[in-house]
Parts: C-alpha cells; sequence; structure tokens
DNA sequence: TAGATTGTTAATCGATTAACAATC
DNA sequence: TAGATTGTTAATCGATTAACAATC
C-alpha cells in the first residue's frame, strides 16, 4: 500500500513540524504554498520538503503549489492524527498534572481516561475532570476501556514496571517521561521523552556561544 | 582549544545520554567500562562511542576501557554541567509549575530564581519555594540576578515577545516550551521543546506496528 | 610479554541537496 | 502557450561503521 515500506524516521520527525506549520498557515485563511515559500517558513530546504512528501505520495500540482489545506489532511492522515486516542496517565504528580493539562488544551484527538496513583491521599480526586484512580485497579481498566496510550509520568524507579504491566493489559503505545528507557514488546511502541536532555544541549550551546566573548558578552 | 572547531549536533545530542548511563554505573560502584560492553547497554555502536568521545579528547586507555567516574566527569564538563545555572521560569500555570518542580528535584546545578506571572491573582504566592512574581518586572530582576537561563511556559501566542524581553535582558539562553519555534539574537541559545511532536511520532509509529496485523492486535 | 581495547584512518552507508524533465 | 513549480533522478555531503595499528 505504501509506495516504501521503509521510511526513515528523520522524515518522520518532519512531518509534525510541517503540520504544525501548515496548520498555522490554515488558520491565517492561506490556501496554497510552494515548497519554496514553505522553506523559508519552516527552515527546510525546499528540496527536502518535497523529498519528504514524496515518500508518501504526490500531494503537490505543478505549476501551483500545495494546498495548505490538503496537505495539513495529508500529513494528518499520514501520522494518524485523524484519529481519537484513548490514553491513561500513570502518576499524578505535578509532572503527570501537567501532561493532563496540556492534552486537554492542545490536543484535540486524545482524550486521557485516567490517572492512576498509588498514593492513597490523592485516589479519587479530580483533576481537570479526569478521575484519578488506584493504580492497583489500571489492568483491568486498561483492557476493558480499550486505551491506546499509557503516558508514563512516575519517578525513574517504577518507570519500566508500569511500562511492562501497560503492555500486558493492551496499550499500543507507551509515552515515557520518567528518565530512563523503557523497554517494550515489538508490537508496543514506545517514544522516550527526556526533557532534561533538551536542557543539556541548551546549556553546551550556551557556552560555546560564549567562547572567546567573556569581554562582550553582557552589556552593562 | 578544540581539537575540531566543528562537532556536529548530532554528537552533542548524544553526550547527555551517555552521560546518564554513565551516572547509574556509577551509582552502582562500577569503575570501569569498554566502549564494547558501553554499547551494549545505550544501544549505540561501539565505534561509534569511541568516535564521539574522540572529538574532545582521549578519554580511555587502551587495553582497559574507560573509567566510568572519570567520564561522567568529562562528558560533564563538556557540556558545562560542572557549572552552576541561574534560572527564570515565565508561565505559573501547570506546566511551569511542573518545570519548577522537576528542576528541583532532578537537577543539581540549575536552581530556578523566580517565576514570572501576568495574573495578579497568582503572584506572590510560592511554588515549591519559588516565589511568583510580577511579569512586569523581570526585565530589571534578570539584569539584576544575572540570569543565565529564561524558561518559556507561556501560551504561544506571547512566547517570542517574552523571548526578546528575556533577550534584551541578558539571559544566554532560552529553553522554550511553547509550541512555537522562537527565534533570537546569535548571543542567546535556544532549545525549543516540542513535547506534542514526540506524541505524533508516537502515533505514526504505533499505526505502523498494527499494519497488516490488525486481527491479531488485541490479546482477548 | 600477550591480550585487550583504545584512537584513528579508511570504507560504507544514508540522508540531503542540486538539477532538470514532466506537467499543470 | 509560457511560466511556474512539482516529482524524481543524480550528485554531494556528512555521519556511521569497519578495520587495524598503536599502546596500555
Amino acid at each position: 500500500m505504501r509506495k516504501q515500506t521503509k521510511i526513515s524516521n528523520a522524515v518522520i520527525k518532519r512531518l509534525p513540524r510541517y503540520r504544525r506549520y501548515l496548520n498555522e498557515l490554515r488558520k491565517k485563511g492561506v490556501d496554497k504554498i510552494s515548497s519554496n515559500e514553505f522553506s523559508h517558513l519552516t527552515g527546510y530546504t525546499a528540496s527536502q520538503i518535497r523529498q519528504d512528501l514524496n515518500n508518501f505520495g504526490g500531494f503537490g500540482q505543478q505549476g501551483y503549489g500545495y494546498s495548505v489545506e490538503g496537505l495539513y489532511n495529508e500529513i494528518s492522515a499520514i501520522l494518524g492524527l485523524d484519529k481519537e486516542y484513548k490514553l491513561v496517565v500513570v502518576g499524578a504528580g505535578r509532572l503527570g498534572q501537567a501532561i493532563v493539562n496540556y492534552t486537554y488544551y492542545y490536543k484535540s484527538g486524545f482524550v486521557v481516561k485516567g490517572i492512576f496513583e498509588i498514593d492513597k491521599n490523592i485516589i479519587g480526586k479530580n483533576i481537570n475532570g479526569v478521575e484519578v484512580m488506584d493504580y492497583d485497579n489500571i489492568v483491568e481498566y486498561v483492557e476493558n476501556e480499550k486505551i491506546d496510550i499509557g503516558v508514563i509520568c512516575t519517578t525513574r524507579d517504577a518507570a519500566q514496571e508500569v511500562a511492562d504491566k501497560l503492555s500486558f493489559a493492551g496499550v499500543r503505545g507507551l509515552w515515557n517521561f520518567a528518565p530512563v528507557d523503557i523497554e517494550t514488546p515489538a508490537h508496543v511502541a514506545v517514544e522516550n521523552v527526556h526533557i532534561s536532555e533538551s536542557l543539556h544541549s541548551l546549556v553546551y550551546h550556551m557556552n560555546k556561544n560564549d567562547e572567546g566573548t567573556e569581554k562582550k558578552s553582557r552589556k552593562k
């Protein structure tokens, strides 16, 4: 069904970014864009944009460009963002709460069905309209509610065990925020988000910027 | 001073990961490791590990391997994680709170000095021991306290303006969580963290996993 | 010393960019 | 039609892997 079976991950990582810019154009009422204009906007070369898109099909029209709305929809479909996904969050700490909140506001298509906790003091409470439930009941819940994605907002030490439980219960994907690399069976996709690593790389670039410019670094 | 002036970003992005694994080894009391053993642990090839490290110097010893503690310290120094950084967070919503919390627990070397808000109802409160201050006073504060890093936890629409203000006030780096790509002057480093993009890529891989396996996807 | 493992050069692989014919 | 811009092939560039001599 696909033109090629193997599409490189570098390409996949660019699609959400293309989509984000297309969404903004769409909201501004722009209805067509050329790869060249899109290049200026996104910072990717026109060649790369066309190359990337043509992994999935010819979405443009020669002499005209791409339909903003059309391309937005195509990319959404490629990523699977034209469907709805049910999530559970494990861990009701500030990070878990932020994710619930974030998903609630920004992400149509993603519905947080429940938050699971081991702390009995929090169980039964309500975060942004989502019930905090007992972690002991998570397997049953995930099975019954046919949950698609588990979001891991636990400590590092608990994360792999939670991942195993969720995989066993039948989730199709894990979105992990604990600072470990989670391992999953082949049929369960996983995305390990290491927020602190981006901070480390920021610090590296900060210090590199300053190299040899110590004198003029801070005005006043 | 550096062996090469230009080290590729791909290399830099791997360093925090190396460092994380080294830290775990260190805590377990392991004191030496070969590139081959480290390869099994991290998933990178031994060749790549040695290649990466030799961008910065010869940290190993032939016939022996690398000192875990020593390499951990070297990588920390390369990244600049042997110094302290003062941060301010802009936006005291759940995301801002989560970052304060996160930084508080996980990240020695990063001190959140203040959180800035426009909402008068929140100003004056206290989050994890950090005072919520009036956004109107941010430039003065950043200048006086010599803040290194600004963390942007605002809405998309406010983000660039906040970035401009912080850059003007003299921060050396911006860690941006708003769903836009922030632009900064050349002397201000920036890391745009797009959490939702990792969710999109997770969804792609989830659906790809399921392709042609619809029949056997969910047991029971 | 012999064995092990690094540091480093050379070979391969993959991803990006350039070029241009196809076509709207 | 002429002009513009895509889709796609070919060329280039960079990053990863393999190989091995240096050396602890």
